[in-house]
DNA sequence: GCCAGCCGAGTGGTCCGACCACTACGCGTC
DNA sequence: GACGCGTAGTGGTCGGACCACTCGGCTGGC
């Protein structure tokens, strides 16, 4: 019938295309139900194998959802979902990949929090609070890590732009941050960090963009600056 | 034996986070072959079915790289490597969520090129010329978008944070600006595209930063609030 | 002695069929 | 009417078989 099959690539790679290409052009909608992973095989003429495969990928990319018993969907597509993937870059970079990653970081996280300066409410300030009195309230480092993580993507919520929100939690996500603060924290930063988040949260009441701009680049450069002398001697 | 599998989770799932973590720890280096997947399977004992879809998955996001007949490697992990499924995020998303990431890139786009204009040297700025010239030379839209992309990610790697450049790369993917450009093209924005390529060259020769940030920004921004109008009505 | 070509072992790529684990829905029971 | 059980159907896992390709060593001729 339609052997017009041009054999490109490996056959899953061939399913993953299809596959994005359905969502791509909305033939396959935010939340959609799939075919069964045996009719989708069979519809692309693959064997079970490599459609399994093909949706293992997107799976991992945040593109699609398989509940067991029930069936794959298309997830929301939302930034966080897409962007998950992120992280596992933050994860495995190392030495100048490192700094690279921490000089994007800066430039996004000033920017967002310059503009949180200006739109962030009472609400989503009191929030950022909560965070910033938590992390101060506490020595237990696992904690600490926490609430600051929560404390900087609480402002670049208030942003108004949840992919870049969702960039900077990949940016700074678990792993990533443990790993430098480990050698960090022992040169008495502990202290700096403290009067850094007290500045951007300042910055952020006051409604003052351009303060908090300057605050938030001061505060992860120092990080970058940091690390940046640990590579080069 | 050694019963202790807390077995959270699929195992295809483990078995990735077991093979990231050996590249995070540095068991595995860069550039380095893995056991075949017939040892890894029988080593974290699961079949050959669910580590054949772990290290498909790692393949997509380009931290392995599987050669017929050869083995599986581990990429460079290189900016370039692990970005590229950026450009996924670009191509599926729509509304609102593709104003979010064109923001994003005017804000990375517009400092990318003001690090450029202080740093670019004479032969990066003539390979910057040469697509500008070639872009203006031509009528095939086709290649038009190939030497604009050119020309940005030019740019961008002159700036000196291949990071970024790569990131820029995915948000400015083929079929991601072809979308859009077909309908922004036709309102007789080309002139006025060209006009603004004009201006970033300028600050670059000029090696004045706050002049390449303006029209890099502005340049962002002009597709940016066409965007957001097609969306609001 | 050297080089070209062949060839086989080993690798990833694909397929098949079976079974397990879980979910969802409907039927029967209370 | 609500509850509970059973069953059909789904994704998850497994094992084995075969194919397609790579690469190194071997063989043969020059």
């Amino acid at each position: 019938m339609d052997e017009a099959a041009p054999q490109k690539g490996t056959v899953t790679e061939r399913a993953i295309e299809e596959i994005k290409a359905m969502i791509a052009e909305g033939r396959l909608e935010p939340g959609q139900r799939l075919p069964t992973e045996r009719e989708l095989a069979a519809r692309l003429g693959i064997s079970r194998s490599s459609m399994r495969e093909a949706i293992r990928a997107l799976t991992v990319m945040g593109v699609l959802e398989a509940r067991h018993g029930s069936g794959i969907y298309v997830t929301a597509l939302e930034a966080g979902d897409l962007l998950e993937t992120f992280g596992v870059v933050a994860d495995l970079s190392r030495g100048p990949r490192l700094v690279e990653l921490l000089e994007v970081r800066r430039i996004l996280e000033s920017t967002a929090t310059a503009l949180a300066a200006a739109r962030i409410t009472a609400d989503q300030l009191a929030a950022v609070e909560k965070h910033l009195a938590a992390m101060n309230a506490t020595d237990d480092p696992e904690e600490i890590l926490a609430h600051d993580l929560a404390f900087h993507r609480e402002i670049a919520s208030a942003a108004g732009n949840e992919t870049m929100a969702a960039i900077l939690d990949g940016l700074s996500s678990r792993t990533f941050r443990a790993r430098v603060w480990r050698g960090y924290q022992e040169e008495g930063a502990f202290a700096r960090t403290r009067r850094e988040h007290a500045a951007i949260h300042r910055a952020l009441a006051a409604h003052d963009p351009e303060a908090a701009r300057a605050a938030a680049a001061a505060h992860v450069g120092e990080v970058e600056e940091w690390l940046r002398a640990q590579l080069g001697g």
